[in-house]
DNA sequence: TTGAAAGCGCTAACAA
DNA sequence: TTGTTAGCGCTTTCAA
């Protein structure tokens, strides 16, 4: 063993002040195997020319004495963490709601996996941030962030850019907020394709049941129901409701089927719609396909096992959310060459019973009472 | 302003050396303010005892000029991250199973939002470490760990005891793996209460619904199902299938009513159980509640709106990972005695259509009295 | 091939 | 009331 005792470490038995009780520092690991502290650092972290001797018996020691590296000090050091944000809206004590609830799972599944095999761990933090110093964004070292469906002057996303952090967003920003890069789907193309899909199935007036709030995918998927509409002619018909509120969705699609002019065919904008419609078309006794056609946007398993099964278009959250952290991942790398990166993800629409029509053959019938049969 | 000239800090306009660019750091605030970096500390913090004067000027500059403190830097040197991991299963490339799925993601979501509450946040890590560098578990300074369902041996959690971490679990860890405290269902009790209903609801041979997986809920759930068919004098009737597979248990549903013997009221473990039975019972051309008798364990409100909505036994996953989060951050502001802690979390049997044959009131009367209607 | 030394940015004793 | 100083535990030039 090579001279201990030239080495910075204690060569008495008493700990230096201050360390932390009964683990082993990287100091420790050097005096036990009777090397300088980058030595244990190189042989460790598999940087720096060392013999293979060295190395393996660095990594011995540290092992005897249970040495773990602190996180802490090497993020101070290198600057890096390996930790990215994900950003969710709270609806007062809850984070995301019960209509966003299948997407964002699949979304943050798929984003946690594509992040863990990358090195890197995902921190669930708030959509907003208090300015103070109890706030969790204040005490946690992020290499970036990825944030779902920012509004127009997102606080959070303002400032992250401005203290140079990558921030990639699922949906793409709205006004000029600045991000690194965006993923989103082409939602007034699914719109659009979903409405010929129903349309082809012989649906005359199709109804949409959409959402009463501003962000880009009710909107933008809205826009896109008025302008079919218009280019085929048909009066738009269609309620809104507080898709936060997991009650009001029921009491829309109820509204919907009440109308005077009842569609024969609807598309509801937010997962739980299908349920609900379904339920609504039983209580007016209506069938579905044959007098009802039905398509919901939902990410949600159990359409396909419905009394119909029903039509659904995925946003593909695992898509997204992989995509989301690959483009984060190689922005906090320095893998991408710089100007804004925009992924758009094409969706899928999975047709089942419920929008496929038998031998057309009845033509709309006028809307019965809510107790008939 | 007071002899900015004294101060260790830059006087000149050079930023020292190695300094994050274009970010101001505590040294900046304090030249600019005019004041030590202690001072700016302690008025950042809402610490020392400074007049109000000297706090909110120290604010303002901090504030003008972005300061933001470094996390890394203040957990080196405080030893607390505010962080709190949370393990994840994987399966594959994907954290956690479609059949834990729903209650994964409330549990976490309660978690999420318990950790929030107190100024903590969350880390989705994953169930595994390898003993590597670039492990993520390396790379991330935690206060303490949230697991779900340790195994008999779990490295991680006896990693993470030794290191003087506290670990709480959700599931009562088997074998004599420390924990630091737990959190439970009464799983046996819940089984035994629904097996009771049914019987109360006129079901004559109860079947099950059960997984091949040895863990502590399946575990415990057969055997409590086992020692009421004894207590009853019933033959079991129970068919197992890979519960992670999500295929396997619609075979396994259809199985089970395929049998000579076959089940008038079945109960199922998993969450998707209910959905595939009531698809085999269709098959089969039996009636629910009329043929059959169903319950299943889930987290999902589908089952309300299903055609007909089927009983389900909650295991509250929200309780749960609220009390786990409540748990662990006493634990690590030592807020607690120190003994092992253990907390029940009772469960929960929302009655629906499915499991009750006699007159379909919708009214919700204790399981136990069935004569009262 | 290895080691000494200089901090990363902050907090908390201890001085003044 | 405020400032000086000594590190937290590590990585990384640079020197030997």
């Amino acid at each position: 063993m090579t001279a201990a005792g030239k080495h910075q470490v204690s060569r008495t038995e008493t700990p230096r002040r201050g360390s932390r009780p009964g683990r082993a520092g990287i100091r420790d690991v050097a005096a036990a195997a009777g090397v300088s502290i980058t030595t244990v650092s190189d042989a460790l972290n598999g940087k720096g020319r060392l013999p293979d001797a060295t190395r393996s018996h660095v990594r011995e020691v540290a092992d005897r004495l249970g040495y773990r590296p602190s996180a802490a000090a090497r993020t101070l050091r290198t600057g890096k963490s390996g930790l990215i944000g994900l950003t969710v809206t709270t609806y007062g004590d809850e984070p995301f709601t019960f209509t966003e609830f299948a997407y964002f799972a699949e979304m943050a599944r798929a984003a946690t996996s594509a992040a863990l095999a990358r090195g890197y761990a995902l921190v669930i933090l708030p959509a907003s941030s208090r300015h103070s110093p109890f706030d969790v964004w204040q005490n946690v070292a992020l290499d970036g962030t990825v944030v779902i469906d920012p509004s127009d002057d997102d606080q959070v996303v303002t400032e992250l850019m401005r203290q140079g952090l990558p921030v990639v967003s699922d949906g793409r920003p709205s006004g000029d907020l600045p991000v690194t890069a965006w993923v989103d789907n082409d939602h007034e193309a699914a719109v659009l394709e979903l409405l010929d899909h129903l349309a082809d199935a012989g649906a005359r007036r199709i109804g949409l049941l959409t959402g009463t709030t501003t962000d880009t995918y009710t909107r933008l998927s809205t826009t896109a129901y008025l302008r079919w509409c218009e280019r085929v002619g048909q009066d738009p018909v269609y309620e809104s409701y507080p898709a936060h509120d997991p009650c009001a969705g029921a009491v829309a699609a109820d509204r919907l089927l009440a109308r005077p002019d009842r569609p024969d065919a609807v598309y509801g904008l937010f997962d739980p719609n299908g349920t609900d419609l379904l339920a609504a078309a039983r209580r007016y006794g209506l069938r579905v396909p044959e007098d009802l056609l039905l398509v919901c946007c939902s990410e949600s398993t159990v359409y396909a096992s419905t009394e119909p099964p029903i039509t659904t278009l995925s946003l593909k959250p695992r898509r997204i959310g992989t995509a989301v952290v690959q483009l984060l991942i190689d922005a906090i790398e320095g893998l991408n060459t710089g100007q804004p990166v925009e992924q758009v993800i094409p969706t899928e629409l999975i047709i089942r019973t419920s929008s496929q029509r038998r031998p057309p053959r009845t033509t709309v019938s006028a809307p019965r009472s809510p107790s008939g049969d």
